[in-house]
DNA sequence: GGACCTTTGAAGTCA
DNA sequence: TGACTTCAAAGGTCC
């Protein structure tokens, strides 16, 4: 089991956060992917069956005790986790996410002629936001002092002390051109070496050790530790990312000009029009604006005036959390899916990618585990006073906490799948894997998942279906009528029974009590509008990745179905 | 317009 | 410490 702590001592990343999954039986499973792919659709319009409605009032107090120390801007946030994301999966993906269509990588390839940014061929702001973003530390430290001495930026303006401006670097000021010259990833540039430019005179010079990161709370060592998501970029030996100069700075948010075909690789969420807004309430407790407070990427419109979703920040105040291993894999495969499939509605399509979910190899989670350790590590950064906490009942409104209660005609007639009327019952029997199989190979339980039932040469089913190891079988088991054909009510109410009574082992309690989200917050859901379309690589991927969609496109017909 | 659905995982709260 | 709750993304659906 792979052990996804860079080097321990990560109390961000849970060592042992690795699912232990259908270790064995992979061969098998990709044997039967097409199969599989059927089934999802098929366990996914049972699924579609309303398992429960849990209405939770939960009061919307103390959500201002806590706030977190830093103005971070969330779209800086959710644009340098697109990067890293994209990063770290090609880089560690193997065979798994092989592009040959773009072996050049995506980031260096892409011509971006609308960026005069990279009029030049020099890297990517996307590269440089993901090398700083995710990996201040590995950053050369030199280059943010440089950075700041040169480049006017309102927060580095603002910052007169040297010796923690790198830290209080604004994590998107990688984004900045930080020269004309073509970027080699094996060979920097020679101006591209770990100088600084004194703050008084001018002249480069070396990094004094005290100008390393003095915010951040992790040290360049235990991050070297780290394996560098970028490593295909980074040297592999004795330079631990390229240094980065100050000489092309010019504007703290490059991307905002990115190409938009980039869009599916950076999720290019930025507006063009995101101005180097410097946020008045960001000032750190040092008095110098932490890299997530300053100039908080703010969107702004044409006429200057704060985009709705920048205003929604603002009045949220609130950072998202990180996004944890399946919800990166989520992000990633989300569009992946929709391509392949008619089906658009999101509860499905995750419901689909949850069970690819578990169908990934160990080595293949792992990655997404290690993203999410490294999300955590650069959320902490950023927001080091954050709790998830600070989130609690921030939505706009809470979930119904009807719980048991709530009879199952109050959730029927809205939230009823027509799609389920068509499933097959035995597919419903044989349900896709829920919560529990994943508590069950759990990360933090992998011998256990090793040892769990699922190990064992699949049968037949169980390869269509690599997720035997769940309960949900069981909840279709002692619920069946669930998703039998029937009125599209009698599926919502049996999902109000299911969930109140079906308790499986597990720890998270999620299916007894199914979360009942509220809609994402504005930003969300602009995070959500500018989904593009599966990228180039996306594409070649699909034809390499995983096979499970090697069969014809899945059309998981649901309301259409009727 | 906004809640709901659905997934898994992380982190929080509570007994 | 275990059980439970909340939130994270996403976008169609429904009220």
């Amino acid at each position: 089991m792979p052990q996804l702590n860079g080097g321990g001592g990560d109390e961000l990343g849970a060592n042992d956060e690795l699912i232990s999954f259908k270790d064995e039986g992979e061969q098998e499973e990709k044997i039967s992917e097409n199969v599989s792919a059927e089934r999802d659709l098929d366990d996914v319009k049972s699924s579609l069956v309303n398992e429960s409605e849990n209405n939770s009032s939960s009061s919307d107090s103390e959500q201002n005790e806590r706030r977190p120390q830093p103005r971070a801007d969330l779209e800086s946030y959710e644009k340098a986790r697109e990067y890293f994301t994209e990063a770290l999966r090609r880089q560690q993906d193997g065979g798994f996410f092989k592009s040959p269509h773009y072996p050049g990588y995506p980031f260096l390839m892409i011509p971006d002629l609308t960026n005069p940014y990279l009029s030049s061929g020099a890297l990517s702001p996307s590269a440089r936001t993901y090398l700083q973003m995710k990996w201040p530390l590995l950053d050369v430290p030199g280059t943010a002092v440089l950075r700041d001495s040169r480049s006017p930026t309102p927060g580095q303006l603002s910052n007169k002390v040297p010796v923690v401006q790198h830290a209080h670097m604004h994590p998107l000021t990688p984004l900045i051109t930080y020269s004309n010259e073509h970027f080699s990833p094996g060979t920097p540039p020679a101006h591209l070496s770990p100088e600084i430019l004194d703050p008084k005179t001018g002249i480069p010079r070396t990094p004094h050790p005290s100008e390393l990161s003095p915010y951040y709370p992790l040290s360049p060592g235990a991050m070297g530790q780290i394996p560098h998501p970028l490593g295909w970029l980074v040297p592999q030996q004795g330079q631990p990312m390229y240094p980065i100069t100050a000489g092309g700075f010019r504007h703290p948010y490059p991307a905002l000009a990115m190409n938009a075909s980039m869009s599916s690789l950076v999720s290019s969420h930025f507006s063009p029009h995101i101005v180097p807004h410097h946020h008045h309430h960001g000032l750190h407790q040092t008095g110098i604006p932490h890299p997530a407070i300053v100039s908080a990427a703010i969107k702004q419109e044409p006429n200057g005036e704060l985009s709705p979703a920048a205003n929604s920040f603002l009045e949220t105040d609130r950072y998202p959390k990180p996004l944890n291993a399946f919800m990166l894999y989520m992000k990633e495969m989300r569009a992946k899916v929709v391509a392949e499939c008619t089906l658009k509605e999101s509860a499905a399509i995750n419901q689909i990618l949850g069970r690819r979910w578990h169908s990934l190899s160990r080595e293949e989670q792992a990655k997404y585990y290690e993203l999410a350790r490294k999300e955590r590590q650069l959320h902490s950064q950023l927001y080091p006073g954050w709790s998830a906490r600070d989130n609690y009942g921030k939505r706009k409104k809470r979930k119904r906490d009807n719980k048991t209660d709530s009879t199952p005609e109050d959730f029927s007639a809205r939230h009823k799948k027509p799609c389920v009327q068509y499933l097959p019952q035995e597919k419903m029997i044989d349900s896709p894997a829920s919560s529990h199989g994943s508590m069950l190979d759990s990360p933090a339980t992998p011998s256990a998942a090793l040892a769990s039932p699922a190990a064992p040469a699949p049968t037949h089913s169980e390869q269509a279906q690599p997720l035997s190891l769940t309960t949900k079988p069981d909840r279709h088991h002692h619920f069946p009528l669930l998703s039998k054909p029937s009125s599209s009510s009698s599926s919502s109410s049996s999902s109000s029974a299911s969930s109140s009574s079906y308790q499986p082992t597990s720890a998270s309690g999620r299916q007894s009590t199914p979360p009942l989200l509220s809609r994402p917050l504005p930003l969300a859901s602009l995070h959500a509008s500018l989904l593009s379309p599966p990228s180039p690589f996306h594409q070649a991927a699909l034809h390499s990745h995983h096979a499970l969609f090697q069969s014809q496109p899945l059309s998981l017909v649901t309301k259409s179905a009727d």
